[in-house]
RNA sequence: GCCCCCAUCGUCUAGAGGCCUAGGACGCCACCCUUUCAAGGUGGAGAUCAGGGGUUCGAAUCCCCUUGGGGGCACCA
């Protein structure tokens, strides 16, 4: 039987982490036996559906790297695979035929319950510490009961009989389980009295029909699976192997949501976070190599994938962590790559500025290039480029002045610093403006005044970017220019004045 | 309430009876490097393996109970 696994999300939003995290444990495990991974739209909730979550998903899966053999047609692409369409709206029909099948081998019943009885049936058993549970209200009607209800022009939703008995499957991660009916709520309903399907259906029908052997999802899954496997048993069909991974948690340690931490991974990828340490990072919430290894490119963790070392405690999403691994894999780009990755961060910053009426500079890949050994191990995200360059593409310098002194000088001694600095620093640019020559320039003016190096040092760097924190100085210097360089020293001469 | 799952440093984890006086990583602290910030290097603090019973010559590892946490119990997915 071939290997044949799936993702399923529901549009009903954006593309989450944890239907990310599934997705790639789908993917890598299919790549590492050599199976084929399947994906299916669940958009049966046309509520809550949108085709804008739709593309959300689709295009955030694949800028991970997360592809799929079979799925719907997006974007000018055919369906491809066998077994579509490959989005439930288009596949009404199927359930339409399974849900009559079931219905003619009475294995599933008309119900006529209104929403309030169900209502007041829930209520009463909440009153009474009972769980929730259909009371069976409609599962024994005879057929004059019923024409009698139709009669009265209610729609009948569509139920299965969950029966009596023990279910056990034996899962992947979490071994051997068993759950008997008598906890799984009654008899569920699996077409709504709108006739359109519900999830529980619409999954065992497809996973079937699309022959899905290995279910991947979710441990919020796990007390469901009784209730699809005695469907799948309903339908004739092969019960599929089950692999419940666990859950992604909130910091207070319930299951990752919206309300308490950032989940969109558009929302990460918009900070600049790239898609490798997210990657890197979802496959590491789980699942360990056994070694001391941590850095895996999506290659490495397709060879390296296995379900029996997905192991079943929740996982707290850790931030941190995930920005140390990105640090990690931006150090890890080529040049041509990084430049490309972080100019849109740039570009956006330099709009803003001069949206607020400043003189900018817009730079291009090739002004990007000269400077990434100054920027590359300072980037946490891609937006940090920001901060650190920003600077060299804008006219306007705004200077704090009081940051222009050093801690151990006065004012007197700064503006008079700066003034021998900009003699130095004019002197040797008129031979040559490189970094080398100005670090031993200035190390020799501050010899002579018996100055400590840092002093002088952070006075320059304040002048020349408004920051006290910023790439190497003298790097600094020669990015910006023998010209720009003066004239941010002559101006922050001035405006030392003010200080005065 | 009922059912199911889970339980090793703050966090992610290694550990599949003796190699564990529990290893690695993130974060944190210190030192080194150093013009700032990073990066890198070295070292450190940090887990009586949730608690209690067993089994065994021997348990973080197996069993049971307790506790704690989580998930599920919709005409949502």
């Amino acid at each position: 039987m071939a290997t044949r696994c799936r993702i399923a999300p529901s549009p009903t939003g954006p593309l989450h982490i944890g239907t990310a995290r599934t997705a790639l444990f789908n993917f890598l495990f299919a790549r590492h036996v050599g199976g084929t991974f399947v994906l299916r739209i669940e958009d049966t909730d046309v509520a809550r559906s949108t085709l804008g979550n739709e593309r959300d998903i689709l295009e955030g899966l694949h800028w991970l790297g997360i592809t799929w053999d079979e799925g719907p047609e997006v974007a000018g692409q055919p369906a491809r695979g066998p077994y579509g369409p490959y989005r439930q709206m288009q596949r009404l029909d199927l359930y339409r035929t399974a849900s009559d099948r079931l219905l003619s081998e009475d294995k599933a019943y008309p119900c006529y319950c209104t929403p309030d009885e169900l209502a007041a049936d829930r209520a009463a058993q909440e009153a009474t510490h009972q769980p929730p549970r259909y009371v069976g209200r409609c599962a024994h009607l005879t057929a004059e009961q019923r024409r009698a209800r139709e009669a009265e022009g209610r729609r009948p939703a569509v139920r299965f009989r969950v029966g009596e008995g023990v279910v056990a499957f034996d899962d992947l991660i979490r071994g051997h389980v068993e759950i008997d009916t008598t906890a799984l709520g009654g008899d569920l309903v699996i077409v709504r009295s709108n006739g359109t399907p519900l999830y529980h259906f619409t999954v065992c029908v497809d996973d079937a029909a699309m022959a899905i052997s290995h279910v991947i999802r979710g441990e919020d899954h796990l007390s469901n699976t009784p209730r699809h496997i005695l469907l799948f048993r309903a339908l004739g069909a092969d019960v599929p192997t089950f692999a419940h991974l666990p859950l992604i948690l909130n910091a207070d340690r319930s299951k990752m949501s919206k309300r308490k931490s950032q989940t969109a991974i558009d929302d990460y990828r918009a900070e600049g976070f790239i898609k490798e340490a997210i990657v890197n990072y979802l496959a590491l919430l789980g699942w360990s190599p056994g070694t001391e290894e941590e850095i895996f490119s999506l290659e490495q963790l397709g060879e390296r994938f296995e379900l029996e070392r997905v192991h079943s405690g929740g996982a707290v999403f850790d931030r941190e962590r995930l920005e140390w691994l990105n640090g990690q894999w931006i150090r890890r780009l080529p040049d041509e790559d990084l430049v490309e990755r972080v100019l849109p961060y740039l570009v956006t910053r330099l709009e803003e500025r001069r949206a607020e009426g400043a003189t900018v500079h817009m730079p291009s890949g090739d002004d990007i290039v000269p400077l990434l050994p100054l920027v590359r191990e300072r980037l946490p995200l891609l937006g940090s480029i920001a901060d650190l360059v920003d600077f060299l593409f804008v006219d306007e310098l705004a200077v704090e002045p009081a940051l222009l002194v050093p801690k151990r000088w006065d004012v007197a001694t700064t503006a008079a610093a700066l003034g021998d600095a900009r003699q130095v620093i004019a002197d040797v640019g008129s031979i040559s403006f490189e970094a080398d020559e100005l670090e031993a320039g200035l190390r020799a003016l501050v010899d002579a005044r018996g100055w400590k190096a840092g002093d002088l040092f952070m006075a320059i760097r304040v002048a020349i970017t408004g920051r006290t924190a910023t790439p190497p100085l003298f790097d600094t210097l020669v990015a910006l220019g023998l010209e720009r360089a003066l004239a941010r020293l002559d101006a922050a001469r001035e405006a030392l004045e003010d200080l005065t």
